[in-house]
RNA sequence: GGGCGAAUGGCGGAACUGGUAGACGCGCACGACUCAAAAUCGUGUUUCGCAAGAAGUGAGAGUUCGAUUCUCUCUUCGCCCA
């Protein structure tokens, strides 16, 4: 017997992984004769490190990669990265370096972590969003979308940081206050550039009916972020001391308005400019910004108002004059700045009422209550009938009333039927140095100057310094000053926000070193859409809506380009998770800390004290639960940490990283290395026997079942068919097969293998000397199995199994169920009332 | 508060369109090898019961010959929005 020989998966790994590069095995162009295959991940941050979130989600993405290019597919498998952003310019910051330096030093590190992975990548299409070369063309864009105006500059609230005086991001804000500075956030105005996304938003909202690949999930929180909400526009009359006579105004729920009892007013709300000099009002304004500018800040805050003389006249009910409020809650943003209070059917407006003391007057009862019904202690915003209202008494709020009042206000011409969308344009502007310039210039009135193209791109200066107060860019007077046709400007100091940069790198991707545009007609033209892209869920909303916009954008007149969605199929992967230690005195310990005695947990540097252990979470650096990709596939291999990250959990779902996981997947590559040693063995033995038939159908089954798994996104489920391959082989192997028909379904096996664990695959074909392979197809005949079992119940409830030829008539069956020991016990003394016969699988017996 | 989803052994999870619940893995137990241990290999492992058998997919109802799967009510948890 031959002594078992050690896999050595340095070795292997390093073998196939220069090869790769070497031979550019996965570098592809168009290929007309073949169906392409676009396969995405969501390119990372070059932070430094790959964490266990890029393992999983890099490797499910090569899975589909090789199993798609193994079909027969051309596969389009880029990488890239996301390269501007806060992360570099606060690092930056504190250490005193070059952001570009330190992005690009990070992007090497991460490359080479990432090739160890194994992954099928064409470097050759690699790009970094922060290079020249890029961003180039992304100022390219912004002037196109300037000139079909779907880009525009326009005051805005920010979130203002007084101490650092910068603008944070909402993510930044923490209990209102800024998470560097610890000062109070302020909202401050500012003129910003936006993209006019709101301009399609019904398209966006049309084209979600059609991404049958999407999940249902992303599609719906799409769909509510941009929120189309149907109702009314009402044309208040005012009366009063001012010049007013009419406020236009947007309600979902025109039907209540019999419980009418304010009007409120953005302080935004173009009235306010008669209040500009009112010391009052611009305390009042002055406590406003004091809120931050998120729709939860907003809704969290305090209610309050501030009264002006002026009378609002309910249009259904002419006696009726209510006061009117500039109010905090009222954003400018939605619907006319302005909204109708309802106290009894709106917490909001129910809240404003008792503080200012308004008549709260209930309108809507609940089905199961009666017409005295009456709101106290909190508003009724739900269902009932409507009550109190006049003419509208007695309708089913708000299915028929709304429709209903709408009818009645369109008759008399007082308002009319409207549609609002929650979804604002996309302020694009920030106060930033690492970003891409905004190719803009203005003059010493304010008017906006392109830059032209031939002095694109507008570069960043380097080797400034970062830590001043503000944008580091508004520092650098030399760079600020342009001349353009003679004329001295100054430049835009904003950037880009780095969304924007991501709204179109699958693009690039396609041409990824076209120099005049970019992206080429023909290219994108064969390679988009993106066929499956992958990545976190936590961009359902922001990352995929702002693609799908500038895909929309760019394509708006524009003969190179004629595509609304860029990504056919979207695939959303779960979180990486780990248990969470903690040491008596509560503070975290990472997994590297503890040692395991006798099944307990024990702090490596103290072994008498005892580790608490926490539940699950997804891996972050707070809570010291990281395992580090780059260990772990020194120790274990690449292959062995593919297995183990696929293996535990549905890709969809949150999985589990465990010491004992992944050491049990190493160990499952050595038996399978043990397996294909026992298996050359025997192909190079020469048996003349017949009994292959055996072998060929195991091989069938496994395939028909490996495939619809790949096909299906069952990847945990695929893992578990190899380990059934292992154990069924082990045992078929024993018997003997013709020398050919061995090797020929091992080498079927070994193919299959290539998605998972493309190493081991690889070297395990070579060294049976195989070296064209494509995706083995199985023949659904011979997948059946010989004898079939088929489950006897009596009574609903399973009594037996009794194996038969397959394809029997039912009469006979049941003839030999009757005969059947067990099943003749139950029928004794008993009449069938009847028998259900579901073919091949099941007789129930009714008695 | 609203929307979406989930709940299955000690644990992660399987079960195709309603048809053998618990595939596969972890853990655990026993056995083999060994002076011994580790590693490895083998066997077993939902619960109760010696067994025959019974119960069993968060709780309760319903539809059905048959429900983890479909319907309703409730509980808990997660995610997103507020």
């Amino acid at each position: 017997m031959k002594v078992k020989s050690r896999y050595n998966f340095k070795l292997i790994e390093e073998k196939w992984q220069k090869y790769w590069e070497v031979n550019k095995s996965f570098s592809v162009g168009i290929d007309k004769n073949k169906k392409k295959f676009y396969c995405l991940e969501m390119f990372p941050y070059p932070s430094g490190k790959i964490h266990m979130g890029h393992v999983r989600n890099y490797t499910i993405g090569d899975v589909l990669a090789r199993y798609k290019s193994l079909k027969g597919f051309n596969v389009l498998h880029p990488m890239g990265w996301d390269s501007f952003g806060m992360p570099a310019e606060n690092a930056a910051k504190q250490n005193n370096l070059d952001p570009k330096k330190w992005t690009e030093e990070n992007i090497s590190k991460m490359k080479s972590q990432l090739k160890k992975l194994g992954l099928s990548i064409d470097w050759d299409r690699e790009i970094s969003t922060c290079s020249e070369d890029y961003y180039k063309h992304q100022q390219k864009f912004f002037l196109e979308l300037l000139d079909k105006k779907l880009v525009y500059r326009k005051e805005n609230y920010v979130n203002w940081d007084p101490v650092d005086e910068t603008v944070l991001a909402n993510e930044q804000v923490i209990d209102g206050k800024g998470w560097r500075s610890g000062a109070i956030v302020e909202r401050k105005k500012l003129s910003q550039w936006f993209f006019n996304i709101s301009k399609f938003s019904q398209d966006l909202l049309d084209g979600l009916e059609k991404l049958d690949h999407w999940p249902k999930k992303v599609k719906t929180m799409q769909k509510n972020w941009i929120g189309k909400s149907f109702g009314c526009e009402i044309d208040f009359k005012i009366e009063g001391d001012l010049p007013v006579k009419n406020i236009k105004c947007f309600t979902t729920r025109p039907d209540t308005l019999f419980g009418f009892s304010f009007l409120a007013l953005s302080i935004d709300h173009e009235i306010s400019k008669f209040y500009k000099e009112n010391n009052d009002f611009i305390k009042f304004k002055e406590e406003c910004s004091k809120t931050g500018t998120t729709e939860e800040a907003i809704a969290v805050a305090e209610k309050v108002g501030f009264k002006t003389n002026l009378k609002a006249i309910n249009p259904l009910n002419p006696d009726q004059k209510v006061p009117v409020y500039f109010a905090n809650f009222v954003l400018m943003d939605y619907g006319f700045g302005a909204v109708f209070g309802c106290p009894a059917h709106d917490q909001r407006d129910f809240d404003f009422a008792k503080k200012y003391n308004l008549d709260i007057k209930t309108v809507v009862r609940p089905y199961d209550k009666g017409d005295d019904y009456k709101v106290t202690d909190e508003a009724y915003p739900g269902e009932g009938i409507l009550i109190n209202s006049d003419f509208l008494n007695g309708i089913e709020a708000p299915n028929k009333s709304v429709i209903k009042t709408i009818e009645i206000l369109e008759e008399k011409n007082l308002g009319s039927k409207n549609i609002n969308f929650r979804l604002k344009d996309w302020g694009v502007s920030r106060q930033r140095y690492w970003g891409c310039p905004i190719p803009i210039a203005y003059d010493e009135n304010g008017a906006i100057h392109k830059i032209p193209d031939s002095m694109l791109p507008v570069k960043l200066p380097q080797n400034i310094n970062l830590n001043v107060k503000g944008n580091p860019l508004d520092h650098q007077e030399n760079w600020k000053e342009v001349v353009i046709d003679g004329k001295k400007l100054v430049r835009e100091t904003d950037t880009l926000d780095t969304f924007v940069c991501s709204s179109w790198y699958f693009l690039r991707f396609c041409s990824p070193s076209e120099s005049k545009y970019g992206f080429k007609e023909e290219d994108i033209k064969y390679w988009m859409p993106v066929d499956q892209y992958i990545g976190g869920v936590e961009h359902a909303i922001l990352h995929l809506l702002y693609s799908r916009f500038f895909m929309r954008a760019i394509s708006q007149n524009n003969d190179k380009a004629n595509i609304k969605e860029p990504f056919y199929g979207l695939f959303t992967q779960g979180m990486v998770c780990h248990e969470t230690y903690k040491d008596p005195d509560n503070n975290w310990v990472s997994p590297e800390e503890i040692e395991t005695i006798n099944g307990k947990k024990y702090l490596k540097a103290d072994n008498s004290k005892l580790v608490k252990v926490g539940s699950s979470e997804s891996m972050s650096k707070s809570k010291k639960n990281t395992i580090d990709p780059e260990n772990i596939i020194s120790i274990y291999g690449a292959d062995a940490a593919r297995l183990f990250i696929l293996s535990d959990s549905p890709p969809e779902k949150d999985v589990q990283w465990s010491e004992e996981g992944i050491s049990s997947s190493f160990k499952f590559v050595q038996k399978l290395w043990n397996l294909n040693e026992k298996i050359t063995e025997e192909i190079n033995k020469n048996h003349k026997e017949d009994t292959d038939e055996e072998l060929i159908k195991y091989t069938n089954r496994f395939l028909k079942r490996i495939t619809e798994n790949l096909e299906s996104f069952s990847y945990n489920k695929i893992i578990a068919n190899l380990h059934e391959m292992y154990s069924q082989l082990t045992k078929l192997i024993n018997k003997n097969y013709k020398k050919e028909t061995l090797k020929e379904n091992y080498q079927k096996i070994l193919v299959s293998m290539q998605p998972v664990l493309p190493h081991f695959s690889n070297e395990c074909l070579e060294l049976i000397d195989i070296k064209n392979f494509k995706w083995p197809d199985y023949d659904d005949k011979l997948t059946m199995e010989d004898k079939i079992n088929l489950v006897v119940q009596v009574n609903g409830k399973k009594r037996a199994l009794i194996p038969l030829d397959p394809d029997k008539a039912e009469e006979e069956i049941l003839e030999i169920t009757k005969k059947d020991k067990q099943i003749a016990k139950y029928l004794q003394n008993n009449q069938i009332k009847k028998s259900i016969y579901i073919k091949n699988k099941l007789l129930n017996i009714i008695i």
